[in-house]
RNA sequence: GCGAGAGUGGCGGAACUGGCAGACGCGUCGGACUUAGAAUCCGAUGGGCGAGUAGCCCGUGUGGGUUCGAGUCCCACCUCUCGCACCA
């Protein structure tokens, strides 16, 4: 019997799936369509299990896909562009381009040894000139829309790598990259306006349906959607109105302060001259705290009074006006109405200034609150009191009824806030594509035509952290000419976030290598929606959002068909080794390199996906690998066993069968043909798919130890090698095509279609039925599968055992549900 | 605090629309083969009482409930993980 070789047989098939363009994705084709995507690593340095885990699910639909009749799209690339590679250049000296072509190497043949079926020829990286060409067409696509726009900024400033920041990047005030506490600088920045899309980006998700629901809750939460009013609140003695956004206009007799944000404009206007010595301290303060001390909740509440009053329009009522520390410039409309008693914060503040408190909303259980005893807000609606005409109503009826009353007193209107800001795209780095503008001393910002694409990044820069581009000194690049008067005109010296470049790759991959635009409307239309999207939680807010933003705008501007651009979105767990992530810093990776050097790709392929359900975490096991190396091995050498014997023999239809024991054989096997196409089908339950292929093997051994082998069934045997060598293929490929040609296929397996399981074979004459009394198991029976239920009940109480349970009691009843159980009640 | 999800053997985890809890694997124990080990193979393995392959009792975070029957459904609670959090 041959031994089990992986490091044979896998660069064999390997060899001969490349060789015979087996992975390649025709771009026109009969067949239904498919789009199976893994999300696309940065290249730094070489990829670890975690990883694998990604490429193996993608390689499992994709395979599978191909065998049901599809048309499987299953593209890879590299997001190449990034802040390591310039930190690797600072550090190790050598240049982010060919540190990250190296990598990318490394990673391409690491790939390959695994045996994931990707579609080489339509492989990209975001830091080519051919894909930056195209991202930098986004951006004018975006400018010429009105959606890409330059403000001075307060941006989110990491001083460690020296570059802004989105808000999606900022994580417990920390860089999401090196966890430097992030400070705040003003600065001239580029922006994406995602807020224009704010609430389309929240409606699509409703329609989302395959996507997890946690994924979901979270961009809801980011999006952060408040539906109120705002009112205007005039100063006495000025013109000055204060604007301000609220939720609760049913609280709005209730009002008993304002407070605006320190960094308001408003401050200045509406501050006495006596009191702007006293602000001027206040504000240099204020202004020191780090934004995110002053931006949580366990903040000490601090505010200077400005010497005016506001007029509450509502009821007349004199207020005074207050900066404070908790009001954020960039919610709402920078300035709130106070309310102690139904707003928390308010309360404290109020505590804290002697501020009086009066209460508007009762309980609605009808209990009386007094300010005095009052030890917290009471922020939950209710019934309310001193309001006017509302006074009453419950919160729920006066909300809708003030916000009209509003309206047409013209003092204030319906409002929707999100908590969702603009998208902050320049970076002040070289390794990403250059923002493709020029300054012109006499046109001001000019985009660069589009027939002057790509923008192209110089090679020769020198790199120093200044917290500047590089390109600010590279003379050549930034000196150029204006594209629309021709006089002398500067580069733009920043680039562009890189998540820029990963909104929009899926398009990229449906026309690789069209230089003549970014991707072909017809083709995208074919192509998409991305059927299925497999990578990491990680990303649930920042790309995921950024790609359905761009999707969308795409869509709106005619380009793309779809308006999301993935309908199905799986994440899978990340695989820890010692409890923690794998790093490098740590030395806990673990190589697929070593793994498949010691069991072979097809091992490390099956472990990984039979560790744990697929979207959970999982701790790395080396015994556990050694477990699922010895299943490998035995699925070997037992089918080499049948092989032997059944090369030879042809089947058609089906197999004759002899009596019980190969019945039975039969019938696991198609049990397990329809359970691992379920598990496929019903949500990646890749861990149990594997068991039932671990139990068929089980079953097989069994019956050839069991039975004397010139008494095997080898019909039988061929019908099951043949449809396990099918169901096998998507998970351990090499093997599967080798045992495949052993059997004396000319085809490779990646051709030949899914198996169907055979309903006949799942039928049984016979079952074992438990006896139970009283919900408890006491015996247990073997009957005919059709035994009437009369028929049932009687044998059951005929039963010695249970006669003695039931030692003469009577049964009430007896309960028979049918091949399973019989309950009898006494 | 709000939102989402999860609590099952020593471990990872199975269990269809309520129907024999613990599939499959790891680990452990015992055995075969071997000079020995590795590999391989066979058997046992939720806990307790028991000589036992007889039999009985307990058992899916806790406490109740519905039901002939609950890991699964309902109510209350506890714990953990993740996300959001001075968002007006």
């Amino acid at each position: 019997m041959r031994d089990y070789k992986p490091s044979e047989i896998e660069p064999k098939w390997q060899k001969y799936w490349e060789e015979n363009g087996l992975f390649n994705t025709p771009q026109k084709s009969d067949k239904p369509k498919y789009y199976v995507l893994v999300m696309f690593p940065y290249p730094s340095g070489t990829i670890h299990v975690g990883h694998v885990k990604n490429y193996v699910m993608g390689d499992i639909v994709a395979r599978y896909k191909r065998m049901r009749g599809f048309n499987v799209l299953h593209p890879f690339g590299y997001d190449s562009f990034g802040l390591p590679a310039e930190n690797a250049a600072i550090k190790h000296n050598i240049h982010p381009k060919i540190w990250t072509e190296k990598n990318i190497e490394n990673i391409r043949n690491q790939i390959k040894k695994l045996g994931i079926s990707y579609d080489w020829d339509r492989e990209i990286a975001t830091h080519t000139e051919e894909y930056y060409k195209w991202t930098q067409w986004l951006f004018l696509k975006l400018y010429e829309h009105g959606l890409a726009y330059k403000k001075k900024a307060a941006v989110n400033w990491c001083p460690n790598c020296k570059t802004v920041l989105a808000n999606e990047q900022v994580k417990d005030g920390k860089c999401e990259r090196c966890g430097t506490p992030v400070t705040i600088k003003y600065l001239d920045q580029w922006f994406f306006k995602i807020t224009d899309y704010a609430e389309k980006l929240l409606e699509g998700l409703d329609k989302l349906r395959g996507w997890p629901e946690h994924v979901k809750t979270m961009q809801r939460n980011w999006i952060g959607k408040s539906e109120g009013a705002e009112v205007d609140f005039p100063v006495e003695g000025t013109d000055v109105k204060i604007r301000i956004f609220t939720t609760r206009p049913d609280t709005l007799w209730g009002v008993t302060f304002m407070a605006v944000a320190p960094e308001s404009p408003l401050v200045e206007q509406i501050v006495t001259d006596d009191r702007r010595e006293g602000l001027k301290e206040f504000l240099s303060r204020v202004s020191q705290q780090d934004r995110f001390i002053r931006t949580s909740e366990s903040a000490e509440k601090e505010g200077y009074f400005l010497g005016r009053y506001a007029i509450n329009p509502v009821n007349g009522e004199k207020v005074p006006i207050y900066t404070a520390n908790y009001i954020l410039m960039e919610y709402g409309t920078g300035a709130i109405m106070a309310v102690p008693a139904h707003d928390q914060r308010d309360f404290e503040f109020a505590k804290k200034y002697g501020l009086p408190i009066k209460i508007v909303i009762k309980p609605k259980d009808g209990s009386d609150l007094s300010p005095d005893e009052m030890e917290k807000a009471f922020t939950e609606k209710g019934i309310l009191v001193d309001s006017g005409n509302f006074s009453g109503m419950t919160s729920e009826e006066a909300i809708p009824k003030i916000v009209k009353w509003l309206e047409e007193r013209g003092i204030g209107k319906r409002s929707v806030q999100y908590k969702l800001r603009d998208w902050l795209i320049s970076r002040q780095r070289y390794w990403g594509a250059p923002i493709p503008v020029v300054y012109c001393e006499k046109c001001g910002i000019v985009p660069v035509p589009e027939d002057q694409l790509p923008v192209k990044l110089p090679f020769n820069v020198e790199f120093k952290p200044t917290g500047q581009s590089p390109l600010t000194y590279h003379e050549e690049f930034l000196n150029t000419t204006c594209p629309k008067c021709g006089g002398p005109a500067k580069r733009e010296v920043d680039t562009m976030d890189t998540f820029v470049d990963s909104s929009w790759y899926y398009l990229r991959y449906i026309n690789p290598k069209d230089d003549e635009k970014p991707f072909d409307v017809d083709d995208v239309k074919e192509w998409m929606p991305v059927d299925q999207y497999i990578g990491g939680v990680e990303h649930a807010v920042l790309h995921l959002m950024y790609s359905r933003f761009i999707n969308k705008f795409l869509h709106d501007i005619g380009y793309v068909a779809v308006d999301e651009p993935f309908e199905n979105l799986f994440t899978q767990g990340m695989i820890y080794k010692d409890g923690a992530k794998m790093s490098k810093s740590k030395g806990n990776v673990v190589s697929p390199d070593d793994m498949i050097e010691k069991y072979g790709a097809d091992t490390l392929r099956m472990y990984i996906l039979f560790m744990a359900p697929p979207e959970k975490d999982a701790e790395w096991s080396d015994a556990g690998i050694e477990g699922v190396h010895r299943f490998v091995k035995r699925l070997w050498s037992t089918s080499q066993r049948i092989i032997e014997k059944v090369k030879d023999v042809k089947l058609s239809g089906k197999p004759s069968l002899r009596n019980k024991k190969e019945k039975a054989l039969r019938r696991k096997l198609h049990q397990m043909i329809k359970k691992i196409t379920e598990d496929i089908e019903g949500g990646f339950k890749f861990n149990t798919a594997i068991s039932g292929l671990m139990e068929l093997v089980n079953s097989i051994r069994e019956y050839l130890d069991g039975t004397l082998e010139n008494e095997w069934n080898l019909e039988l045997l061929r019908e099951i090698q043949e449809n396990l060598i099918l169901i096998l293929s998507p998970f351990a490929p090499h093997m599967a095509e080798e045992l495949n040609e052993d059997l004396g296929s000319k085809e490779s397996v990646m051709l030949k279609n899914w198996p169907h399981w055979d309903e006949s074979a799942l039928e049984v004459e016979e079952v074992e039925i438990a006896i139970l009394v009283n919900g408890k198991v006491r015996d247990k029976v073997v009957i005919p599968v059709d035994t009437p239920e009369e028929e049932v009940k009687k044998i059951v109480l005929e039963r010695e055992k249970i006669k003695r349970v039931l030692s003469g009691k009577n049964p009430k009843k007896v309960v028979y549900i049918k091949g399973r159980i019989a309950n009898i009640v006494v």
